[in-house]
DNA sequence: ATAACTTAGTTTAACCAATAGACAAAGTAT
DNA sequence: ATACTTTGTCTATTGGTTAAACTAAGTTAT
């Protein structure tokens, strides 16, 4: 219960955070203007963007246009003042970027995972960030950190608690990875990351209320309330794909039945032996391009699943946008129709209104990029006051 | 995107409402003692305190037991310096209270309702309100509000959008009820507003994340993330009693299929016709005590349904505990056992751990409470600064 | 071209809340 | 009686925001 309490330095923090948020979403944009969106002094203003100027976090790009009087100072987010890597670690494969703090992909890389003991995989990991590192450009604060999505649930402190695709238990990865590589690092569950990643660059920029739903080998959700990551209690939130939708469906490996992932991810696969041609989605997905119809029929029947699911989601939670990612969204094409359908016909009509569903923007990509940026928002360091009406 | 700024008056309201909640927890305490709970200066915590003091909100009771030096003076929050009222707004009934600021019931009233259309139910409601207000003793404040909990959605500016069972559509309940009492209203659905009322007085008081379920004719949740109320993008969270638990099951009204509160709720009743000796709860539950075998075999499927509905939410929530109220809860002695098995069956294993399932603690008047309080909250506003970690 | 007006950004002095540290008050332990 | 503890207040200082005056640099009307 140590709550922050209120000081000077309190009160600076706030507000450099409020006006570096407002160029970062404005820029270029004059000293004036973010007093004026604000509400803070012009003098308050004055001064602390003189700091972030020092600190090389932002930066002035000369005169604009006048509008009657003397030209403003255009002001721009220095996306450049430092650097962030993220990494997605999957069951086949490791993949990760090399951003600026904008979230903007300076350099990629991808190695196949054969092996998932831990050692083999950090070390693997750290020869990857390593490599990323040196392809950053000369920077005032250099790498400011390094951010991990992994297929499993992952506790406050950065251990992977169960991981059962890569036979993980109790790992504490951050831990073993700050330790190498001298560096912060944060460790996020994929669809949290994924959530983060279309929230800050993506598909749901404009939202305070989010769900990112991953769907692959499983399905997993990122839960984004009030623009921030919803963890949970422990850290365990966004099973998603274990709600029940059959309640006494098929028996489930976690000890429920009906879970939502046996019927609209690629375990379904496992349930159409000789009807349909693969189990592997991109295979799938070249069969649907050629017309193969049976196929077709999965992937509309696989929509129709994802639909139900989201509606429950959507009944609970009232967000602002769902934005559907992971592997399976490249059966858009045919998943869309029917998900979208069976969403319209049985969503409550108000949660419908301004509600809308969207499939990610960043792609295969959100996950990696979601995970920078929790290394960036933790360097960057943001405080919200928040004055609850209820 | 007006953003709070931080300035003197806010590190004021931040470190006074923190002393406040600290002396309303701790009570009684010194001020030495709020000063080393709180890390605030021991000056810092005086001058507040004595601020508190000239506004009668904290009082001084007298010395306590000395540890070896001099004697503390003991602080205590004064719940007396002013009331508010809560009422619970039913389809057959209409309930209040009176309540001083710590939640404590100083006068009751209820009565039936059996027209529902707006006219006659606000002006009843105002009858009672004002009848309860007489009863305050007198006190610094006076009433400092009303809340009021409703069967249905209600936006952000308390209007009620969809009361389905009072045939309720777009009523402009608080607007409505500001004029004609000239005193601050809240309106909340029923399961938030019992939700606020049993994290703050009843069975959650030591939660952060928690859910409550209120089962009755339908089934409603009141989700509370980080010690506040989620009301969702549009104040429509939590309507999980249309959360489709059977993917082709029997049609709903809501335009869902398998929703739910169809399994769990009092709509059960429905399908058991001839089997059933009632379709009223607290009738079945008589029957009940009685040693009626199809009535308490019913129960029994309720409760495990419960539980299917309970699996799905704490695998997406991960909540601390979760909270069972509403008529239903009165048949606790034979939905518990079943519900509790089924949670324990289903549940993820980590999200188990920890987590607790209780049943309300403030019964048929968690809603009555937790609308009062949505009033005092209001009114003794708190204000909370958050740094999250990701 | 000149005066009047606008807008951008800085400087100045005032204000005010938290703080450290000294201090007063009131107890206990030896 | 003396030393020590704990509680609570007082005082001077610090450091942030702010309003208002001011400087800088443009546009518009005559």
């Amino acid at each position: 219960m140590t709550n922050i309490t209120g000081d000077q330095a309190l009160v600076k923090r706030i507000n450099t955070s409020i006006i570096l948020d407002t160029i970062r979403q404005q820029a270029p944009v004059s000293r004036a203007k973010v007093s004026k969106l604000t509400g803070l002094n012009k003098a308050t203003v004055s001064n602390l963007v003189q700091e972030l100027c020092n600190n090389h976090l932002v930066q002035e790009i000369g005169p604009g246009q006048s509008s009657g009087g003397r030209k403003p100072q255009l002001l721009l987010f220095n996306g450049q003042a430092g650097y962030a890597v993220g990494v997605e670690l999957r069951v086949k494969q490791m993949t990760a970027v090399l951003t600026d703090l904008e979230g903007r992909i300076l350099a990629e890389d991808d190695t196949a995972l054969e092996e998932h003991d831990v050692q083999t995989v950090t070390s693997l990991m750290v020869g990857m960030i390593h490599g990323l590192m040196r392809q950053a450009p000369p920077s005032p604060y250099g790498i400011i950190g390094i951010g991990i999505g992994v297929p499993g649930m992952v506790d406050e402190d950065g251990t992977v608690l169960f991981a059962p695709n890569l036979g993980w238990e109790m790992v504490p990865l951050q831990l073993q990875l700050e330790n190498e590589l001298g560096l912060p690092v944060t460790i996020d569950n994929e669809a949290n990351a994924g959530a983060q990643g279309e929230l800050r660059f993506g598909a749901g920029q404009d939202a305070r209320h989010l769900l990112y739903i991953s769907a692959g080998s499983g399905i997993g959700s990122g839960i984004i309330i009030n623009g921030e990551l919803y963890k949970g209690a422990r850290g365990y939130a966004g099973e998603s794909g274990h709600m029940s939708i059959e309640a006494d469906g098929r028996e489930c490996t976690c000890g429920n039945r009906g879970c939502w992932e046996l019927y609209a991810s690629e375990k379904s696969y496992d349930n159409k032996n000789g009807i349909l041609p693969s189990k592997n989605t991109s295979e799938l997905v070249h069969h649907a391009e050629l017309g193969h119809q049976e196929t077709i029929r999965h992937f509309e029947e696989l929509g129709r699943y994802l639909g139900v699911g989201i509606t429950n989601l959507v009944n609970g939670f009232n967000p602002q946008s769902v934005i559907i990612g992971g592997p399976l969204s490249d059966a858009r094409p045919w998943i869309e129709e029917t998900l979208q359908q069976v969403v319209a016909q049985r969503t409550l009509p108000y949660h419908r209104e301004l509600m809308e569903i969207r499939f990610s923007e960043l792609g295969s990509r959100s996950t990696m990029i979601g995970a920078a940026y929790s290394a960036i928002s933790q360097f960057l360091g943001p405080v919200r006051v928040s004055m609850p009406t209820n």
